[in-house]
DNA sequence: GCCTATTGAGTAAACGCTTACATCGCGGTT
DNA sequence: AACCGCGATGTAAGCGTTTACTCAATAGGC
């Protein structure tokens, strides 16, 4: 059943009567083959239901139409529509997508890159700028074309389209501080091998050791991407003996989780406390009260990283690194503290 | 710079002082290698950085090592978690995921085969089972192994591994009409082209025609799966002439954003209204009030749509397809009418 | 009519990998 | 000492396309 001879350019070109190369140009230059012989090479394709074997032309050309995405998970949101975004302009272009994910073990990327290198992208999309001696080395060593997303930075060596996670929460807790609030403590996501991570939290303890005024980061807590973990952050970060007025959290999952956190145990936000997210996804607006948090430009990112992705590998020499703004977006779940 | 030449297989041989057959026995057979020449080889591929063409291996071998993916969009937390538990299964697999998307657009998705296949893909995943006459006969001519997943059906000539929605559907209205609801509205997905959509809305219509006891399907709104779509479908809902203490929604992010409208206009869920989403996604649960929703196995689909489609591609005959069963998870969002 | 462009089609050499088959070397049997 | 068997490695023939190069035929200019 499944054993039915595929067909192949030699096969097309006996029953045409004409040569392989005759097959292939009516394939990829039709305009070069008489129109009587195109007719009869058509027809030929059409009787014997006739595809090119995608090896053989992968091969033939060294080359092909794909390129691979590198990303912890597709299952957070904080990604979904910003690889969605990517994968429509690459398909615009006439480019298929490879994914791959690590689930946030640094030590999978250098796997998965190989893999996908192996299984023909021509281009990578990597998350974040941290990884193994070992991986950069590999990249330098094969020249894959690659951008770096999600985060940024000057080194004029790699491209990066992405924004600043510690300016962001640099921002974002000093917005926090702006609203009063003084005893502040952070739930932050792991940052162990993700830069983006360890930028946030960095971001929101420089900002509150340069605020002075009495500010206090009084506890952070690491955990992972996940409601539960945020959830169960909150009970510690509220049962410890520090008293606290807001929680800024890594990313809005950890924020929602610690919203039914405080839910648990009857703490009202933001009267009691106040808390705030990161990265904007879908439902921190519609979270009661809605989620204060920063807004991440995913769709603006995904499309701008395919375009870089696909310039740099058709072989544009001056494609550069692009830095996106965050916003901060003040919704209820912020109160302002009187002092 | 980018013309830096790519390492062959000739280059390790080279290197390692052996025929480019021993390297690729290190590569595919280790165990046939004697330990000496195994460890040279190895070394010689680490310094130059070598990974396998792509395109000489699927030569080579006659098949490839990739599988596609069509889904609607990325983006839509309905699909992320079963998506990404299909992608792992692949990975243990040492198999690569083609990702492409057809933005709920039914006549992109023949394209998109086309691309996939183009590029390589062995076997795909496709959601839903409604598609045109022509994408069918070219599934069937080109002999393609495909799994169809996010449904389910009893035809034996495809393979499944999906629900029933117009079952799962069908329960959940049946619970609220248990629970005393008998003016109960819907906002459902756009059931053109996507039969999941108008199997769930099938489902509702006939559980509430059945129950009979004066309960009726008051209006059906259609809206994309869009936040904002439902927030605006349940302004529409309740400012119609009808009165409506439920509303059943075909995903929980319309439901999520009816539960937005309830709040703009001040009417409370679940006392005015209850409401109710489908899917079970993860903001499901952290909403004010916990949505009352129908839990999706995604996480096992996707497994198992993944086993599925790597038995199809290894020959096995005797695949069959897999009902998975859904569950109505109550919470706060549907309360009890006395009737 | 002869010569030269021009156009259409064929020939055959890559492309990088796998693998059936051949070869080699070595230890153990007889 | 001749032989066998076996494991380790090498040789070389594909796999299906593309494409540079070549050749043949035709049309047009003089």
């Amino acid at each position: 059943m499944s054993g039915l001879k595929v067909p192949t350019l030699e096969d097309v070109a006996r029953l045409a009567a004409v040569s392989t190369a005759t097959i292939s140009r009516v394939l990829n230059y039709p305009d070069k083959v008489s129109i009587k012989t195109r007719k009869r090479v058509e027809s030929a394709i059409d009787t014997l239901g006739y595809t090119p074997n995608f090896g053989g032309r992968a091969l033939a050309i060294n080359r092909t139409t794909t390129v691979g995405a590198i990303i912890p998970t597709i299952a957070n949101a904080m990604f979904a529509s910003g690889i969605q975004a990517f994968q429509e302009v690459l398909a615009e272009a006439g480019v298929t997508l490879l994914i791959a994910s690590t689930g946030y073990d640094p030590d999978r990327e250098l796997q998965q890159i190989k893999s996908l290198l192996a299984n023909g992208a021509g281009g990578l999309l990597l998350i974040g700028n941290e990884r193994p001696e070992e991986t950069r080395s590999f990249l330098k060593k094969r020249n894959v074309p690659f951008v770096i997303s999600w985060c940024y930075s000057n080194d004029p060596a790699q491209i990066f389209v992405g924004f600043d996670n510690y300016k962001a929460a640099y921002a974002a807790a000093k917005e926090i501080l702006c609203s009063g609030h003084r005893e502040i403590a952070m739930i932050s996501g792991i940052t162990h091998g993700n830069d983006r991570a360890f930028d946030r939290q960095q971001g929101v303890r420089s900002a509150i050791k340069d605020f002075a005024n009495g500010a206090r980061l009084t506890e952070v807590v690491e955990a992972k991407y996940l409601l539960e973990h945020g959830r169960s952050a909150f009970a510690t970060i509220v049962s410890g003996r520090e008293p606290v007025t807001a929680i800024i959290c890594g990313n809005d999952v950890l924020a929602a989780g610690a919203m039914m956190g405080a839910r648990d145990k009857g703490i009202k936000v933001p009267e009691e406390i106040s808390i705030v997210g990161f990265d904007d996804i879908g439902l921190a607006s519609v979270l009661t009260p809605p989620l204060t948090t920063v807004r991440v430009p995913q769709i603006e990112m995904g499309r701008a990283a395919a375009q870089a992705l696909l310039d740099r590998i058709s072989g544009q020499s001056d494609v550069g690194s692009l830095e996106l703004k965050t916003d901060f977006i003040k919704r209820a779940s912020l109160s302002k503290r009187a002092l």
